[in-house]
DNA sequence: AATTCTCCCAACCGCGAAAGA
DNA sequence: TTCTTTCGCGGTTGGGAGAAT
């Protein structure tokens, strides 16, 4: 079609952005929210293109990111989803909201990836104890019946949510609750280290240069602040396991809560597996989005026939040593 | 202590899909 | 229906940090 690149244009800036640039990307979603990422440059002055700033948005600045090391679980689902999705990230995102798409893919590349194929050589490392004594074969099985306890799982969800999250295309806001009633996220609900470098000098400014309530949030700003003194009140010497209190998330959070669904369980707490819990999914592209893995999960399962059992992929990654056993 | 190597991750690029005129 | 614009995804890469020599 031809569509020239948004980033050819001269004077636009590349490279990592700065902690001004971030006070400034945030303040403006915080007023806006996200989307319409093509006025953004314009209305702030940034000298970015807006494929920057909504990648810097998603990947580094959204709240709820957690940062740092993958838990163990958290590689077993990912090892589960590979296997089930390919490397669709964003799908697979969908099922970890604390990470990012661009984690996921780089955490897959760089750690699991050589893991697997160490494994697979036979070798064993640390995090897999038990494969040493797994033989490639072993593996493969152990492999193949998780993809098909996967299924299972996905099958069951389906059936299960299919009435409400296939028909309620738009996000629920009977499903929203409150926030202090919501389950949290896991523990370890963080922003990224630098982040709170980045919360703490909006702090500052924000003490500086009080903005108006806006649009939808006279409670969103006064929760962004609460978020960002709660941030900056808990983070000192802590890690990103602690950099923001819940209360600071769920503040966090409201600013889009008008309008998005329940989606604080975790996928760790959640036995029902769906991307409609996903945290953020009303921040692009609401249902649509995460309808999609579904859609062709969903043809996948059905032309096989997959129903067999009730657990779901959450229980089985938590529950089983799969991973473990690779 | 200096240099080289390796690893990792944030950011970029290009493409296709979706939305809108 | 066609064309243009915008968005989102997945692959790739540049450069910083730490390890090794």
């Amino acid at each position: 079609m031809g569509r020239p690149p948004c980033c050819d244009k001269v004077g636009v800036k590349k490279g990592p952005w700065t902690p001004e640039e971030d006070i400034i990307l945030v303040s403006y979603i915080q007023e806006h929210g996200p989307g319409n990422w093509r006025s953004v440059p314009t209305n702030t002055g940034l000298l970015r293109c807006s494929k920057s700033c909504r990648l810097r948005w998603t990947n580094y600045l959204r709240p709820g990111i957690k940062r740092g090391n993958f838990t163990e679980h958290e590689e077993k689902m990912i090892i589960h989803l590979q296997a089930l999705l390919g490397n669709r990230w964003a799908a697979m995102a969908s099922y970890l909201p604390q990470r990012t798409d661009n984690d996921i893919k780089n955490y897959w590349n760089t750690h699991l990836k050589k893991k697997l194929k160490k494994l697979q050589d036979g070798k064993n490392d640390d995090g897999f104890s038990s494969a040493s004594q797994q033989c490639k074969g072993q593996w493969e099985r152990r492999l193949q019946t998780d993809i098909r306890l996967a299924k299972k799982a996905l099958y069951e969800a389906l059936s299960l949510d299919k009435s409400s999250s296939l028909t309620d295309t738009k996000p629920s806001t009977t499903n929203v609750s409150h926030p202090s009633t919501r389950p949290h996220q896991v523990e370890g609900s963080a922003y990224a280290s630098s982040a709170e470098n980045i919360a703490r000098l909006l702090e500052n400014w924000m003490k500086k240069s009080p903005k108006p309530a806006q649009t939808n949030s006279d409670t969103t700003q006064t929760s962004f602040n609460n978020a960002v003194a709660t941030n900056s009140s808990s983070s000192e010497g802590a890690h990103s396991e602690t950099a923001l209190d819940h209360h600071g998330f769920d503040s966090l959070f409201s600013f889009n809560s008008s309008n998005s669904p329940d989606a604080s369980q975790s996928v760790d707490e959640n036995a029902n597996l769906t991307p409609e819990t996903s945290l953020f999914q009303d921040e692009s592209k609401p249902n649509m989005e995460n309808q999609v893995p579904f859609s062709l999960l969903e043809k996948w399962l059905f032309d096989e026939g997959g129903a067999q059992g009730p657990e779901d992929l959450i229980n089985m990654c938590l529950e089983d040593n799969t991973v473990g056993d690779f």
